[in-house]
DNA sequence: TTGTATGCGTTATCAG
DNA sequence: CTGATAACGCATACAA
């Protein structure tokens, strides 16, 4: 009592041993011989010993740690994507260090700073919406520490990474709005330099250009992807002289806001808009109408990240890898079924 | 180039100075030039410097990090909880280690286990629902860790406290499904050994007691907190042959559950039957019809968690403090509202 | 104002 | 099989 952590070196005195001695029998070296791992252990566990975790990494290193960064744990993608990860790392005797930058870059360059400073064997990171200076990231990577990159991507750097198809995803969904009797399709954009959100509108765009459809401008909300910024994205089209006659999100929080804001002002949905989200957040099941949107396997996408640090680390040579998961669009009775093709 | 972290070391044998005196002007200590402090600052940042935090640790005999204990981070309310307390602990200068117990007494163990390790200077914790079996608490108290429970917490223990004032919600929601013209009002309880949910109960109850209506224990269904459960509880009480014309559940999962079950079995809601959630989670407001549910503020209650944390380490001697929140109901469209009373 | 020496708790290396 | 010693990187008491 009175001693808050006891030290080896407390265990040591106590069974006439050296610390050494202790720290072998506490980690199981083949060469202490039974009698002694059992005395120690026995006593360790007796004056409920915790090894100095900071003394330990400091020593070898390494603290076995992987750092997270990640918008903000508060969306169910980023949450289920934590299991994922966790459970790849856990079991191969990582622990996880979870940081949020609730999307500032600054917070994010804190939390890339820290991570470092806690001498992480790796960063795995969403960026935030600001993120635009990569230059911390640089500042990891010249340390020598793996980064691997998920969902959220900047474009035009080297790393592992793992991403999802959100052009397809996109595309698919845009192609099952428009063979469903939707003539004027608006889109709530993202940031155009991160990757996940240009890659959504490409897949608009193209499916639109594909069917022969005209890509309105007016049309395209910029920089939506809040509840409130879908709302008013909404507002602003449902004032065009020609509305829209369909809204895809480039998030379901947005395209929720857009379809709050649509019945609050009298449109039914689907029959007079339809609307679509992306990342098939849980909610969208539950609403009124439940919100048609594009399923991301987040837990796998985080199984993958977790896999491609793992990687890193036992190959030090190896090359940056790239994961690609396939979304699957989830239809539901926020969108028109008019099937105007037998598509 | 090559070296993959540098030290003070390396700083002071490029600027021909003691590795000291490099530590001291990083860290601003008064009795070093201006001049000096300048010039290795910028060196530091230069060579992008990033100190050894294990290292500093292990001397200092702190990390100044808090590790947090949660059931999982995929929940809006130990979201929010989360926020609440990074903006405190980060204001007085913490960082955070958020654990997650996965609701498993096991897992619970690990992370008090690795946080103490860890050298964390307190613990903030939800406890597991199976968690029974409190050593590990007792054990990271025994090491002088200054232990703060919030929202989930055992009975009969002594620490710091942030409890939400359990009973009075229940009751009040009870309260309002028999003024509202509910006759036969069923519970969907949880753990009674975790104090919230015993709370939770004892207000249903009592609010049934004070306006003389029976407790009737058919309608009262055990460990019913997930969606699931929710769901298999609403199946046996519609089975009854005198079904209830009420459902308040203990959580808001449960009574989602029992929601959807309802409806999938035509009920109509609120007209066959009212149904009453706990935690007031944002799906809340979304579902059809909207569910009536009980605000935790779970933002204030991280925030008030931090600070009993920041009051611990302030006067080391201090007592055990609780903080009780008030809850407030949100009545939606997922109840009935007769208007049976003047109430 | 700066340098020297020491120790935080652990583990790796070398001896015995 | 076990002990002695040094070192991980930093911060502090003490010396100059």
């Amino acid at each position: 009592m009175g001693k808050q952590h006891i030290t080896i070196h407390d265990l040591a005195k106590i069974l006439n041993l050296n610390a050494s001695t202790v720290s072998r029998a506490l980690n199981d070296h083949p060469k202490i011989s039974a009698e002694t791992k059992k005395q120690v252990q026995k006593l360790a566990s007796e004056m409920n010993y915790q090894p100095n975790a900071l003394a330990s990494s400091l020593r070898k290193g390494s603290a076995h740690t992987v750092g997270l960064v990640l918008p903000r744990v508060n969306r169910n993608f980023f949450a289920s994507a934590i299991e994922g990860i966790e459970a790849v790392l856990n079991k191969a005797g990582y622990h996880l260090i979870i940081t949020q930058s609730n999307e500032s870059a600054e917070k994010e360059k804190e939390c890339i700073s820290s991570l470092i400073s806690s001498r992480v064997d790796g960063i795995i990171i969403s960026i935030s919406w600001e993120t635009k200076d990569l230059s911390h990231l640089i500042a990891a990577q010249s340390k020598k520490i793996p980064l691997i990159f998920f969902d959220r991507i900047p474009r035009d750097f080297e790393a592992s990474k793992v991403m999802l198809n959100d052009y397809q995803g996109a595309y698919q969904a845009t192609e099952y709005l428009i063979n469903n009797g939707n003539k004027k399709i608006a889109f709530l954009a993202g940031p155009q330099h991160l990757q996940i959100y240009s890659e959504r509108f490409r897949g608009y765009k193209t499916a639109l250009e594909d069917y022969n459809y005209p890509v309105d401008s007016t049309y395209i909300i910029e920089n939506c992807l809040t509840q409130e910024r879908g709302a008013e994205g909404a507002a602003q089209l449902l004032s065009l002289e020609k509305r829209p006659d369909a809204i895809f999100g480039s998030s379901d929080y947005s395209a929720l806001g857009a379809l709050v804001y649509c019945k609050e002002n009298g449109l039914r949905i689907p029959e007079d808009i339809s609307i679509f989200g992306f990342a098939n957040e849980p909610f969208t099941k539950l609403i009124d109408p439940p919100l048609s949107s594009i399923e991301q396997f987040p837990n796998k996408m985080g199984e993958a990240a977790a896999q491609l640090f793992l990687n890193a680390v036992k190959d030090k040579n190896s090359k940056h890898q790239t994961i690609e998961m396939i979304p699957e669009i989830r239809v539901r009775q926020s969108v028109l079924s008019r099937k105007v093709s037998q598509f």
